[in-house]
DNA sequence: TGTCTATGTTGACACATGTCGAAGCTTTGG
DNA sequence: CCAAAGCTTCGACATGTGTCAACATAGACA
């Protein structure tokens, strides 16, 4: 398990006012606003983001409308979009946010997000 | 034209990582993630918010490799989603930034965005 | 009126995506 | 070693989405 798929979404690009994307930047970075950009996968990664210590058992999140295989898919996108890490420590596999991608899309958001 | 569709996106939620999303809230703001979850969109848009004036005639972005109905069906799911509006001048139409709806997706990555 | 230019809309198609049930893998605990 | 619990993967299906060519619309200008 572990978090090997984060390959493809590291820091990236330049606020999306500073000037318009290169067709490969808009590709990057489209993968990171797609992956929230499905309910379910917002309500597990909203659920995560806002659990004590930061992360959370899958079996902590689960309970958002569709069948746990559902559950799974979902996190495992959010994973490849490096939004989320997951490990597993025994029975349970935990889960939480990698700030960095975050922080990424937060920048391209530049002054609107202020 | 203007911006009549502009209704399913405003302000919304409280940042990610400060309780988890109810069914009803993620609806609504996957939406506006998903808008700039396609390359071309994500193009599209950064043309927009970095063009000169704060406006573009779709003339001046619509080089972004697709055909020019794919380039205006994107420019109305920008539109729908809140992120642009649009206004006819004459011959061209202008489309500009809709600052609100991003400023609330900067809300939502709270922390990160830093 | 008519024609040219700039955008938007329609219809059709291929492909991507969300969903589920069933089956598989891993670890714990008898 | 076996069974149960937690999670992932597989296979299948319906729906959604991006794309284009063809057509429609709106304004400028003759």
């Amino acid at each position: 398990m572990s978090n090997m798929e984060a390959l493809t979404a590291e820091p990236c690009c330049p606020p999306l006012n500073e000037r318009p994307l290169s067709a490969e930047e808009a590709v990057r970075t489209a993968a990171m606003f797609k992956a929230l950009g499905d309910p379910v996968r917002l309500r597990l990664f909203s659920a995560v983001a806002s659990h004590e210590g930061g992360e959370a058992c899958v079996c902590d999140i689960s309970d958002v409308g569709v069948s746990q295989p559902t559950v799974s898919h979902h996190l495992k996108k959010l994973r490849e979009a490096g939004l989320l890490t997951s490990e597993r420590r025994g029975t349970w596999v935990y889960y939480r946010v990698a700030p960095s991608v975050l922080a990424a899309m937060g920048r391209m958001l530049g002054q609107y997000a202020a």
